[in-house]
RNA sequence: GCCGGCUUAGCUCAGCUGGCUAGAGCGGGUGACUUGUAAUCACCAGGUCGGGGGUUCGACUCCCUCAGCCGGCACCA
């Protein structure tokens, strides 16, 4: 009989010691406990696994971070389109992900059947007969192919290019179930996905334009991040000429901008090579976010042309780019990453009301207008208990600023303000309050 | 998917080697209290003990199986 023992060892004392101490702070900042303390998001056992629900204040963290997403990929040239969920099977046939990427996709039988029959039976979904009829369409696990679609809708000029389509492009795939975590790896998640059509010599000015949009989205969270390049595995398509120029334009768009970076050979996709940015969580542990990598595959796949100067039909080169990779994963990074305490902008409650006792209900519910009217997201804790339990509960909400009004609030017309970070601040006029928590929001600090 | 562990109330968890109507705290409801910077008190309602099967006079407890979760591996945004 074999008994296997598991066990981590350390050179000294204090090695295990720290080591112990990060696992504790990293429970502490878990996002699948603070999601549910702080009531963001929801997975079901009933709706299957990796598949996130996003509550109020989840979605609010959502909402905010898209906006912000959405404004910047206008500023940077990019076109917002909208495709699909499902496609037909054939046509992940023509993409190859149906043959390079099945196991990990979710299909969708469409069947004529004999409504008679069906109606009161929910045993039996489908007989084995009617899969053999079946017409298939797949649930998209890449947004790819219907971004492709759309440049195919016109012949395209060497004017057009760069061309730059953008979606927050929802896919499902069927990862394996140990593989699942939190909200870091799921079954259905949206990307932040574009996808460049260029011309070759383009490409290296394309790729500098994604990464400083990464690097902005890097330093408005404060990130820790590594950077790795991935290139020509053992099985690749393409010329050898190609990869050259592309990893070359990766490596000179990396170069010029100052950044470092790690090769990783042969880690590059089958099509193309990719700059592949890990995001770092609390406990150290890497998670690719940022992605962008060349792809010489699918343009001759879809037999993609523009038409050149000289009125020849040239390939262009495809970028396929994501900025946070998926919003799922980005929001349980940024929830460890603040401990849930998030930046005022992204609170889902920016500031609670707190009356010392009814009394004070009328007063409170002028300064609440007065902060609803700013557009703050306020609530008014109206309950009647301690000042000490409510403000406990806002505490515990991780909430940025409490309000505590009284007595003396109401006769000198101010509130008593409460940071979460930075203490009692003592009290103030309700004007001067908004002019600091509109300017924090603002500057998204 | 693989190896190991786990699954009891909305949440966090008790429940000894199988044996009376399965417990607590938090949360929820009701009432009282009218409160000054991290928990006021009392009462009440919530569970076919993850699903299915088996062993047994008897299963929350033992066995099988499915599902889900957790840790690690492998794989990926």
């Amino acid at each position: 009989m074999l008994q296997r023992i598991y066990g981590t060892a350390f050179w000294k004392k204090k090695d295990l010691d720290e080591y112990l101490h990060r696992l504790e702070e990293a429970k502490k900042r878990d996002h699948r406990v603070l999601g549910k303390q702080l009531d963001l998001f929801s997975i079901y056992e009933e709706a299957g696994p990796g598949l996130v629900f996003w509550h109020p204040n989840g979605a609010i963290i959502r909402q905010e971070i898209e906006k912000w997403t959405e404004e910047e990929h206008r500023k940077r040239g990019y076109q917002r389109i909208y495709t699909p969920h499902i496609m037909k099977a054939d046509l992940w046939k023509t993409s190859g992900h149906y043959n390079f990427y099945r196991e990990n996709m979710f299909f969708v039988p469409v069947v004529e059947h004999d409504e008679e029959e069906r109606l009161g039976n929910d045993e039996v979904p489908l007989t084995c007969e009617e899969i053999e009829k079946a017409h298939w369409y797949a649930v998209k696990p890449m947004n790819c192919p219907g971004h492709i679609l759309i440049y195919k809708s016109q012949v395209r000029s060497y004017r057009d290019l760069p061309l730059r389509f953008f979606e927050f492009g929802t896919v499902y795939r069927y990862e394996k179930s140990g593989s699942l975590h939190g909200l870091l790896r799921v079954r259905g998640f949206t990307q932040d996905d574009g996808h460049i059509f260029c011309r070759p010599d383009q490409l290296k000015e394309e790729i500098q334009g994604v990464l400083d949009y990464v690097m902005e989205l890097l330093s408005t969270f404060k990130l820790d991040y590594v950077i790795n390049i991935g290139t020509k595995p053992e099985k690749y398509i393409g010329s050898d000429e190609a990869w050259e120029h592309a990893t070359q334009a990766l490596i000179d768009a990396l170069t010029e901008r100052g950044f470092g970076y790690n090769i990783v050979e042969g880690d590059g996709a089958f099509y193309g090579p990719k700059i592949d940015i890990a995001v770092l969580d609390a406990i150290g542990r890497k998670w690719d976010g940022p992605t962008i990598q060349v792809d010489f595959n699918l343009p001759e796949r879809f037999d993609l042309t523009y038409v050149d100067r000289d009125g020849q039909k040239k390939r262009p080169v495809m970028v396929h780019r994501a900025i946070m990779g998926s919003i799922e994963r980005f929001i349980g990074l940024l929830i460890e990453h603040y401990a849930g305490l998030f930046p005022t902008w992204l609170a889902p409650t920016q500031v609670v009301i707190i009356p010392v006792s009814d009394k004070f209900l009328d007063y409170a519910d002028e300064v609440y207008r007065k902060l609803k009217e700013a557009g703050i997201r306020v609530k008014l804790d109206d309950e009647s208990a301690k000042v000490g339990y409510k403000i406990r509960k806002a505490e515990t909400m991780k909430i940025p600023y409490m309000l505590i009004v009284g007595q003396k609030e109401q006769e000198s017309g101010t509130v008593s303000v409460r940071s979460k970070r930075e203490g009692d601040l003592g009290a103030m006029e309700v004007s001067q309050f908004l002019d600091k928590i509109l300017t924090e929001i603002k500057e998204k600090l």
